[in-house]
RNA sequence: GAGGAUGUAGCUCAGUAGGUUAGAGCGUCGGUUUGUGGUUCCGAAGGUCGUGGGUUCGAGACCCAUUUUCCUCCCCA
């Protein structure tokens, strides 16, 4: 008998970890909900047929597989088995997958109750995907994803609106973040003027890196890819133009890339007005590796600490198309929760209400106070107050270690005295202050303070 | 999917050139003569050394395989 254990990039989560956790998903929530989305669920598993396609090749690699049931070698690809090749037999033994992210599931959920929705629809899902990855910091195979998406209107306010969203979220959780965005249309442009729209895709993944390895490297990197001397010229001069005005001015010969300048603009005669915590910044070397976005692309990274991107989003033209829905556009972001997660703890931002979920231990030191106790509970919990008691009279110097594990604001102190005189002992456990106090005082006290 | 490092009590780690009953701190549990935790003092429990093979008279230490975690690459939340 082998020790239990959990697979590969999964994990448990405590009580306290889950308190933690939960203070960032209602933050996000309730920021949502003030926006007008409306929230929805889909299955944790998606036909292979709507996921496999959308992230690319290297996504299909990534997806988890589920194994059809009955006894699926029968039906299995015969060729496929006997040349014992795994890409081609996995269409005839699986059918199904987890889903690999929010957006590709909303995008069939929008096709399918096509009738039912009133567009725009402003839908929110907070539910966990699944990568098969390799497991690294800030990495994991099962991970929480927090998606807000507009679909079915072309305004560009939803983009300030989203990258509003991202704004107050990240200053209620206290988290200092740059709020990066781009447009895909200018990328597009920049591969026109270069001439190498047909290798737009490597021209992105290699600028994407830029910060990372330097223009040196980002050169070396699209000469391997078999883009050519003067075609790099070009786009060097765009990732050493800073502004927006900069590289306008190198795009006038595209039609695509001033469309995307133009959305740029209107983006922030939307968001400009309403002012932002944190700082929303041009970065033309922002791509993002999912090829369906069209339009604005956006990307939070935080400030104090290196991890990857706590959030990405943008707008996409063409997602419901292939399920069947043309003419349907939508832009969405998704905060992520796990890494947001990581970084609050480095640099321990979780404030002390997020970790106290105890309000109330009541302590009774014998049979008829403990009984006491019990009815005091019952009138604390009416009042809305998290309240427990031990479940029988105990040494105080007990009661008191299980209330300070439980990490409890307050203790009550119920002897003989106290039941007798109806003043009851109150201890703060922050600070060790006690004083007596009838239970509707009590009450008072607690409920105001929260 | 490719490459590299790692895995010893619940946690963080010691463990000297392979040699008797594998250690520490923290945590847990129990006491400290009975109304106060986080912040006295005393004591106890807890490990077939990731798993499976192999070399050896003998392996936690050496070899192989497998697995976990971490780090690059790829890509992303």
């Amino acid at each position: 008998m082998s020790k239990p254990s959990i697979p590969e990039g999964t994990r448990d989560f405590g009580p306290e970890v889950l308190a933690k956790r939960n203070y960032i998903f209602d933050t996000i929530k309730k920021v949502f909900l003030k926006y007008g989305f409306q929230p929805i669920e889909t299955p944790t598993m998606e036909k292979l047929s709507t996921l496999t396609g959308k992230y690319g090749e290297e996504g299909d690699k990534l997806l988890f597989k589920i194994l059809n049931n009955g006894d699926f070698l029968q039906k299995a690809n015969q060729d496929a088995l006997s040349e014992k090749n795994s890409t081609k037999l996995i269409s005839s033994i699986c059918e199904r997958g987890l889903r690999y992210d929010l957006t590709v599931p909303f995008a069939r959920y929008v096709v399918m109750h096509r009738n039912e929705i009133t567009f725009p629809f402003k839908r929110y899902q907070i539910q966990p995907v699944w990568r098969a990855d390799r497991p690294q910091k800030g990495r994991y195979r099962e991970f929480y994803q927090c998606d807000a998406d507009v679909v079915g209107a072309d305004s560009l306010m939803h983009e300030a609106e989203l990258v509003k969203i991202y704004d107050t979220v990240f200053s209620l959780l206290n988290l200092k973040v740059i709020i990066k965005v781009n447009n895909r249309k200018v990328l597009e442009g920049v591969a026109e003027v270069a001439g190498i729209s047909d290798q737009f895709m490597d021209m992105t993944i290699a600028i994407d890196k830029l910060d990372k390895i330097g223009l040196d490297g980002v050169k070396k990197e699209l000469l391997d890819r078999g883009i050519s001397e003067n075609a790099f010229e070009i786009i060097e001069k765009v990732l050493k133009s800073k502004t927006l005005s900069e590289i306008s001015a190198l795009l006038e010969n595209s039609e695509i890339g001033k469309k995307g300048i133009e959305e740029l603009k209107k983006f922030h005669t939307y968001l400009d007005p309403l002012g932002t915590d944190n700082e929303v910044q041009f970065d033309i070397t922002l791509a993002r590796g999912l090829n369906y976005y069209t339009g604005c692309i956006f990307e939070v990274a935080a400030k104090d600490t290196p991890m990857g991107s706590i959030g990405g989003g943008g707008r996409y033209d063409n997602l419901t198309g292939v399920f069947g829905l043309q003419g349907v556009s939508g832009v969405g972001i998704s905060f992520g929760a796990d890494r947001i997660y990581d970084v609050m703890e480095t640099l321990q931002l979780f404030p002390e209400s997020a970790q106290k979920q105890l309000q109330v231990f009541l302590v009774g030191l014998d049979d008829a106070t403990h009984l006491f106790a019990f009815q005091c509970a019952a009138k604390l919990r009416e009042k809305g107050i998290v309240t427990d008691l031990f479940p029988e009279p105990a040494k105080i110097k007990k009661q008191m270690e299980y209330a300070n594990k439980r990490n409890a604001a307050y203790v009550i102190v119920i002897g003989e005295e106290e039941m007798q005189t109806g003043k009851l002992s109150l201890k703060n456990m922050q600070n060790g202050n006690q004083e007596k106090l009838s239970l509707e005082e009590i009450i008072n006290l607690i409920t105001h303070t929260i």
